[in-house]
DNA sequence: CATGAATGAGCCTTCATTCAT
DNA sequence: AATGAATGAAGGCTCATTCAT
């Protein structure tokens, strides 16, 4: 009737990710994953030993391409440390963030992948460092500006309260700017 | 054998709450608690319908003690907004901030958790923007700096980075004298 | 608030009866006929040792009021044979009936229940057949008239078909006359 | 140890019924099902996606069987109104009656039951109406007969009164012999 | 006459996992 | 690379029943 259905180990890790961001850890289950993709249960057993082997491919994924390939992306197209903050809000989509946030929550509960986040954290930590040591100031004042921004990252898409008529986005703006002044 | 053991409804709440601070709305399962407290499944049904009910009732204690109860306590002894931020940060225990969080983490998936989420978001962004329209600059300043603010608040137990050998306790002062600056 | 819910055990036996006739025997149910009463499951022990001594008294009550109840009220008012099969069949309301189905079904799985069943359709029948009796033929015609009438007397309620344009009523009358004849 | 038991889902759907026949729908039970076939609950739940899905395939296999299924049944044999009828009457055996009966029963509470039924009983009737139209008398005698044989057909399984020393079966010949006269 | 709070049994359902094909 | 058919554990819910008050 349908398409074959062949379902490569890839596309597994993908959907995983998205049930991941769409509902935390626990929402990752092998069955509703089986029914969307169209293949029975079983089927995944081919490619992973068990539900354990595709959270750790899940977390595999995730790690290489939001840490590097992120600041590859920012490095690409240049301009200073204030382009690339801009850059770097604009890139934080939501689907990332929601990723992001869930991993985050999941590693309150878990060791393993709170050391996974804390190495991603750091290598985060690392480059907004970077950017802020190019703007005077001394170093103590730079790894504030550097949590402050991080937080920021974070809280924006985190924070339900709205801004008094302001738009969120019109008071991140500010917010920039007083850290990059 | 033993006198069946009374447990009230206030303790099932309680009990929840940690529950969802450790492992989120799907770590909050009746058999579990029950066996944590020392009673049968079906007990569980004498106060609450059903498992929704509990979690509404979660819901309800949380949002009344989080946030008129932190207000008081922070007006109760007084002192400038300084004052009340840094008392601010130390109230904001690693168990209070786990549920926030797990709340948090919970509104992407549920609108009436959402709903309730941004209700109390808006009373404590209400009150961070009062404490900083007292220090001068203009409204839209006052916003940036609140945003800042909550997002460090949040930022601070959520991030996992280090500090290259400063204490996170000392970034954090440093980036709450640039807010209130 | 509302009035104080004494419930006499007399009360409690007509709820029985009607959650039989709506449901069987297994809609008999403590819980759900105390929450319908207002009041709660433990009351129900006052009056009863147990489930079990409700279903006995509703058949008690059933019993009593479903044959010598019934012949009385067609005997007190007179007329010949046919005035009062005309009676019956009219007096047999949608209730009596559904109760009546309900114990009939029961009885198929339930010896004791097939019992008093068994007693009491001896007791109609017995009166049915002195009906005929006096119409002439002899007793064996009498007889299957008298069957033929019971079955009718249930099928009526019981037969899900229509009839060509004609009303049950209609056919039920032509059916009353060619017994009669 | 040993091989799991394969079990078919006719499997389910026969003994669906028999315990539909035996106890009325609260009594069609997936664990005590389960148990009987020697398999584990779980394993219902490759067959049928819930409880109600066995209902209607139960529901299903009867309608086709005992409409189309039994008339095939009287038809092929041939012989007259009066051979087909006392051929339907013996075929009307015990076990078949019990789920007959059940169903009824059952649509007493449940509307789609009903509406099957009613689908049923409609195609009976026409062709008991078939039966007798070929015996002379009017339209109205017909149906009306039929109605009384539909009863009898009915009522003989489901009256537990005697008959005062004649045997059921000869007083339902001579009920069949007065309609047909 | 009844409430309040349990216990325990029984069932429905969802999954992770296994394994023969 | 995947299907078909299971197992078994875990949990949600509804009740009959018990018992102290």
């Amino acid at each position: 009737m349908s398409a074959p259905a062949r379902v490569p180990r890839g596309t597994w890790i993908e959907h995983g990710l998205r049930a991941l961001a769409d509902g935390g850890p626990d929402a990752v289950r092998i069955e509703p994953l089986a029914r969307a993709l169209g293949v029975t249960r079983g089927s995944f057993y081919w490619h992973f030993a068990d539900r354990n082997a595709l959270l750790q491919a899940m977390l595999d994924s995730w790690e290489r391409s939001t840490t590097e390939g992120v600041i590859r992306l920012l490095e690409r197209e240049g301009g200073d440390a204030a382009a690339k903050l801009r850059r770097l809000i604009a890139l934080t989509s939501r689907r990332v963030l929601l990723t992001d946030l869930a991993i985050r929550d999941w590693a309150r509960r878990d060791n393993a992948v709170a050391a996974r986040l804390s190495r991603v954290d750091n290598r985060r930590m690392e480059y907004l460092r970077s950017l802020f040591n190019g703007l005077g100031g001394d170093d103590g004042d730079a790894e504030a500006r550097a949590l402050l921004t991080f937080s920021l990252l974070v809280g924006n898409h985190f924070i339900a309260a709205g801004h008094d008529g302001r738009s969120r986005a019109d008071v991140v703006e500010v917010a920039l700017r007083q850290l990059l002044s």
